[in-house]
DNA sequence: CCGCTGACTCGCG
DNA sequence: ACGCGAGCCAGCG
């Protein structure tokens, strides 16, 4: 299992019609403080089976890779194809949108009662 | 093996 | 509220 493939397996669970920020996948990811890899890991994973669209920044805003350039529209529209609404601002309201993982979907420790 | 790069995030002014 | 700088680590030449 690769640091990336934990990624992979995290973005996964991230349900329909939810989002998740780079530092939360991180996170349960087991690589707390880690957010860059995840967006590095997304940057180099090519597979479709992967929610890629539902992973963004901790401003509630897509993240573009300067060679995707042109698909900076696919992912809002995945995104609005979920149901998320975005702001006039480009952002979704993380508050409504960011995905709660249940404690089961979790491995370890995890503190119980997310304070939103 | 050393160094650069890259979908991020947080703190400060 | 926004721009800038520093810290993070894995993959590739």
């Amino acid at each position: 299992m690769s640091t990336y493939d934990a990624i992979y397996a995290v973005v996964r669970q991230i349900p329909w019609g939810r989002v998740a920020t780079y530092g939360q996948v991180a996170e349960l990811a087991h690589l707390p403080g880690q957010a860059r890899l995840v967006g590095y890991a997304l940057f180099q994973m090519q597979r479709s089976d992967l929610p890629w669209h539902r992973v963004i920044n901790a401003k509630g805003e897509i993240s573009y890779s300067s060679f995707r350039q042109g698909a900076d529209y696919l992912q809002r529209s995945l995104l609005e194809q979920e149901g998320i609404v975005f702001s006039a601002e480009n952002k979704v309201s993380l508050k409504d949108y960011r995905w709660q993982p249940s404690v089961e979907s979790l491995v370890s420790d995890l503190s119980p009662g997310g304070s939103n």
